[in-house]
DNA sequence: TTATAATATTCCAAAATTGGAATATTATAA
DNA sequence: TTATAATATTCCAATTTTGGAATATTATAA
């Protein structure tokens, strides 16, 4: 009896789950932040481009957005796509608008 | 003519909206750890008392499950309830659970 | 080619978060 | 009262995050 073996699969499962608790938290981590957030929903009704991003939000650093859009990027939130000088960015995982907004009734 | 009582309200809206993220932020910083997930998922099947809790993930401290359930409280994602020298924890916040198990299936 | 517009990266000191260890609080039972 | 079980708090060094300033990259137009 191979018991040793099923301990492998306990084990296995065990760090399956420890990594995706790591990732849930990473894409958590890239929306926890007041500018993240505020980028993110400039994007809500649609793709942008950087420079119409910066311009909607004049009042942060134009690194400052293009640190923030990467993030969000990182985390998987965003998708890009570029086009010459530009770079459009939009929301890859829609089921954050509905999230943000039953948090905004929540609070 | 009096401009500067327009400013006011566009100055008010702007530190209102400021104020949002920030408390938004503040939710998400609270999701943004693997303990406090595993935490959090723990109560996706109704409420229990911490020491049940600990039982069920007796891997962490119960100091760090004690500030993780607290940290989640403040944030105003879960409730809590005193029955003589026990405490409840429950999720104040239906819609976290929709959330999770989207970003579950997008991982 | 060179200038320029759009975007990304690096550097870095200050601020915030992390989790372990020890200790405190509180309610109940003996 | 006192012991104990359940939970919370404090202390703290190590790690991570923050955002400003300067600089780099890249694609295009002149």
């Amino acid at each position: 009896m191979k018991v040793y073996s099923s301990y492998g699969i306990l084990s296995t499962m065990k760090n399956i789950c420890e990594t995706n608790f790591k990732k849930e938290a990473e894409i958590f981590k890239a929306l926890s932040n007041p500018v993240r957030l505020e980028v993110l929903e400039c994007l809500f009704d649609g793709e942008k481009c950087v420079c119409e991003i910066i311009s909607k939000l004049n009042k942060y650093e134009q690194a400052h957005i293009s640190k923030s859009l990467i993030k969000l990027k990182q985390a998987g939130i965003l998708k890009d796509r570029k086009e010459g000088l530009n770079v459009y960015y939009s929301i890859a995982m829609p089921c954050i608008i509905h999230f943000i907004s039953c948090l905004k009734t929540n609070m």
